[in-house]
DNA sequence: AACTATATGTTATATTATAACATAGCTTTA
DNA sequence: TAAAGCTATGTTATAATATAACATATAGTT
C-alpha cells in the first residue's frame, strides 16, 4: 500500500516536498520528450503549495497573482491536460478540481480520500484493491481499463479537532 | 457481488424493469414520508428508460418534450437531488450525469461500470471492497464515511462488436 | 377555512469548460 | 541563417453545468 496521508495529515516541509515534485516531474517530462515550460511548472507549483485540491479558476487567480499578468481559462485548462496526460497531476471528479499525483512514476489505484471537513486531499494505491475490482470486471466480462475511487470522510485533524479553534 | 451487469449489458424487458423500479421507489418514499411527485416520477421514469446516465439538460428537454411545458433547470435539479438523497438515483461524477439506482434498498459500494464505447453504465456492489477500502483507511487513521468508484472500460457487447454496423 | 409546510415556477446569474482562430517561439533541415 | 513545420500560448467568444433568491401554488393539518 502506498500513501501520502501521514503527509497530507501531518506537519511536514512542504517546499522540500514541492521541490521534489517538481524535479521529478522535470525527468518524467524529459523522458516522453515533452516540455515543462513556464506555465506548466508554475500550476504544478502551485498544485503543490496546496493539499486541497484547487479548481481551474482558482489556479487562474492564483497563476494571474504570480505572473502579475492576466490570464484566461483556456491556459489553465491546457496546462492541466498537460500534467494530467502525464500522470502528474489528477482530476478529482466530485470536487471538479486539481491535485498534485504523490507517486507519478506507479501505475496506481487513484484512491482518494477527501477529507470533508478540511478539504484536503490524500491520495492511496493498493494492488488488493486492483486485483479486486478486475476480477469483479472479469466476472461479468468488462473490460476494465482505468478507474478511480473518491473516499468521502473525515481526516484524522479533523477527527481529534487538530484544526479546531 | 450485486450487479445489474448482465441486464445492462443484454437485451431485456425495458419497460418491465422500470415499472418495478418506480413501485420500489414508491415504496421507499412511503417508508420515508416523502412525496414522489409528478415531476419527480416523471424524472426517474426517463432516468430508468435509459441505460447511458442523462446530464440534467437532457433530462430537461426530455421532460419538457413529456409534459409540452417549458421546464427550467431548478426543477430538474430539485427532483434529481431528491432522488438521489432516498438513493434512487446516482451522481456519476466525471460524466456530470445522472442514472437509476438498481438496488436502491442495499447499502452498497457505489461501483460503477462506465463503458467508453456506447456510454452504458451498470453498478455493482460488492462485500469485500467495501471492506478491503475501509481497511485501508483504518490503516491511515482516515474516518470513511461514503465512496464511488467509478471503473472505466469496454462493455461485453462493445467487446465482441455487437453494436458495430 | 385558515394555517403551515412542502413543492414548484421564474428570473437571473454563478461556475466550470471548450471552440476557434491568431500569434509567438522553438527545432529541424536546407 | 532563413524557411518550414511543429508546439505552445494569447485572445475572444460561448457552451455546458449548477445554484441563488424570491414568488406562487399545492397538499396536509388544525
Amino acid at each position: 500500500m502506498l500513501t501520502n496521508a501521514r503527509l497530507v495529515h501531518q506537519p511536514h516541509d512542504h517546499v522540500r516536498s514541492m521541490n521534489a515534485a517538481i524535479s521529478r516531474a522535470h525527468e518524467i517530462c524529459a523522458k516522453s520528450n515533452a516540455r515543462l515550460t513556464a506555465t506548466r511548472e508554475a500550476i504544478l507549483r502551485l498544485l503543490w503549495q496546496s493539499h486541497q485540491p484547487l479548481g481551474a479558476y482558482q489556479l487562474q487567480q492564483q497563476l494571474s497573482k504570480v505572473t502579475d499578468k492576466p490570464v484566461a481559462p483556456p491556459t489553465i485548462y491546457r496546462a492541466i491536460e498537460f500534467l494530467i496526460d502525464l500522470g502528474l497531476v489528477h482530476r478529482i471528479p466530485s470536487l471538479n478540481a486539481f491535485i498534485g499525483c504523490p507517486f507519478p512514476n506507479s501505475n496506481h489505484s487513484n484512491i482518494f480520500l477527501i477529507c470533508q471537513e478540511c478539504k484536503t486531499v490524500a491520495e492511496m494505491a493498493d494492488n488488493r484493491v486492483n486485483s479486486l475490482l478486475e476480477s469483479l470486471c472479469d466476472m461479468v466480462n468488462f473490460k476494465h481499463e482505468n478507474q478511480i475511487i473518491e473516499i468521502f470522510g473525515c481526516c484524522p485533524n479533523c477527527k481529534s479537532g487538530v484544526n479546531d479553534e
